[in-house]
RNA sequence: GUCCCGGUGGUGUAGCCCGGCCUAUCAUGCGGGACUGUCAAUCCCGCGACCCGGGUUCAAAUCCCGGCCGGGACGCCA
């Protein structure tokens, strides 16, 4: 059976496979660094101890070689990890040419294009699988969580008839001779599903967002975790959810990924608890003895959220909310104060008069930037319906959506979390593209 | 989408401002050779590059224009 690289034990006959890292030829003596998923070992060839063939394999193989060893296992205080192989046979699964697009061992960097270019090498370097290990295991410490909690994991469909607070960030594709999109955002499908009695639902999906935006933040396919929960009393409820997820994730990692932290240079994820939680006019307040002076109703800028985080960070957080946004800077689905018990022109009344009326909305921002965006939904028809025109959304287009909302439909909200961005954050990485495998953005299309 | 910066061997770079001595630097890599304890092995020999198109000039890697591609900032968002 083949064993990985970090579970060989002295004096035992084993059969290691992987890939040729490093090799070292000093005339009788050839030094070959296999690797495979779970680190490295050394094979070492004597002369004396090898028989000709396999030295002669040693010596000829190119780096990056896919090989396989069978040997015996020694104590050897000289290699690097203190055991080293002596190899029986070697078998050349599969040469690799050269020379290589970029060089796994690091010793000469490469360009994030260049290595997203030849992911599948970059990927072999300890540091870049490292990421993806993680982002592996976040996944599946979020669905522990959430079914612990009594969510039930649902998928929502990817291809939809409209967009689900506009039309202009859509990718438009063809169905059978009618225009459709690519869906970014399960928002009134997990919404739709409060309606229908699972009453709290998660889905970790991959969404498509049209933006011509370039940035180190933006991609345009994305994997976010959302979650909606039906009978809450306001949204912090939903951020309790939120909070108690993120932490989770944060200690669990701590706990289990202690090998891949550490390749990655990180000790140990720091956390704060709990969340600090300020209002949107308190943040103004905070920007404003920093010299930034935002007009009320406007969506806080980068700059803004840069300051932000250097006033949490005195008080040695990471992570925070920042919550009831006023309505304009909003979505049409977001809950505001004073909906219930009025007619559709009431509200639309209501709205054009204050149109900066607060919301049950948060934003979560760790180290300067948003990673999760939730609140609480209107519920009420009447309000949704007015919220929709205000928002100059065409009713019709929302027609399947709005009848989920006619019949019992209870209070409830919910949040969104991009795993890029969260990844991102917590490991400290300069470009989100470094936490998807095939990042799509604006002029990537390969691989 | 707007603005700023960039594109030199397989990879990462020096040279560009101030055009000629660039037959283009250094490292790594690759090919060959020497070497029995390396761990970015060492030593010797060799290989390999100026993004594309146009212009200026006696002369362009170097200056100008356009294109494509890349890096970053902003807007917007997860």
């Amino acid at each position: 059976m083949r064993k990985y690289t970090n579970e060989l034990k002295p004096n035992e006959e084993v059969e290691v496979a992987g890939w040729v890292h490093e090799k070292r030829i000093h005339g009788k003596l050839i030094f070959l660094v296999l690797r495979d998923r779970e680190g490295f070992v050394q094979v070492t060839l004597s002369k004396k101890d090898v028989d000709e063939e396999t030295f002669k394999i040693a010596k000829k193989i190119s780096k990056e070689s896919v090989i396989k060893v069978i040997g015996i296992v020694r104590n050897e205080p000289k290699a690097p990890n203190g055991i080293e192989i002596v190899p029986k046979k070697i078998i050349v699964l599969n040469k690799a040419q050269t020379p290589l697009p970029l060089d796994p061992t690091e010793k000469v960097p490469a360009n994030l294009d260049t290595r997203l270019d030849n992911r599948f090498m970059d990927l072999r370097r300890p540091r870049i699988s490292a990421i993806f290990k993680i982002r592996s295991k976040i996944l599946n410490i979020v669905r522990e969580f959430f079914h612990k909690r009594g969510f039930i994991e649902v998928h929502t469909p990817r291809i939809i008839a409209t967009g689900s607070e506009g039309g202009t960030e859509l990718f438009a594709l063809d169905y059978f001779g009618r225009e459709a999109f690519l869906s970014q955002s399960p928002q009134l499908y997990k919404q739709m599903l409060m309606a229908s009695g699972l009453d709290k639902v998660f889905e970790i999906a991959t969404y498509f967002r049209a933006e011509e935006h370039n940035t180190v933040w933006h991609l345009n396919e994305i994997t976010a975790i959302d979650c909606e929960v039906a009978f809450i009393d306001s949204h912090e409820d939903v951020m309790k959810i939120l909070e108690e997820l993120v932490v989770t994730v944060i200690n669990r990692l701590n706990e289990t990924s202690k090998k891949e932290l550490s390749i990655l240079g990180i000790d140990e994820i720091y956390v704060k608890t709990p969340f600090p939680r300020i209002s949107y006019d308190k943040a103004l307040e905070i920007l404003n003895d920093f010299g930034i002076k935002l007009k009320y109703g406007e969506d806080l800028t980068t700059e803004a959220e840069k300051k932000l985080y250097e006033y949490f960070k005195q008080e040695g957080y990471d992570i925070y909310f920042i919550k009831d946004y006023p309505y304009i800077t909003r979505p049409f689905y977001t809950y505001f104060e004073g909906l219930e018990d009025k007619q559709p022109e009431e509200i639309l009344e209501m709205l054009k008069e204050n149109p900066k009326i607060k919301t049950r909305s948060f934003d979560l921002d760790y180290k300067g930037r948003e990673i999760s965006s939730g609140s609480q939904r209107i519920h009420i028809y009447n309000a949704l319906v007015a919220s929709l025109k205000f928002k100059g959304l065409r009713v019709e287009s929302f027609k399947y959506y709005l009848e989920a909302f006619k019949y019992g439909m209870p209070p409830h909200g919910g949040f969104g979390l991009g795993i890029e961005r969260f990844l991102m954050q917590l490991l400290d990485l300069k470009n989100i593209r470094e936490a998807v495998l095939f990042p799509r953005d604006r002029n990537r299309l390969t691989p």
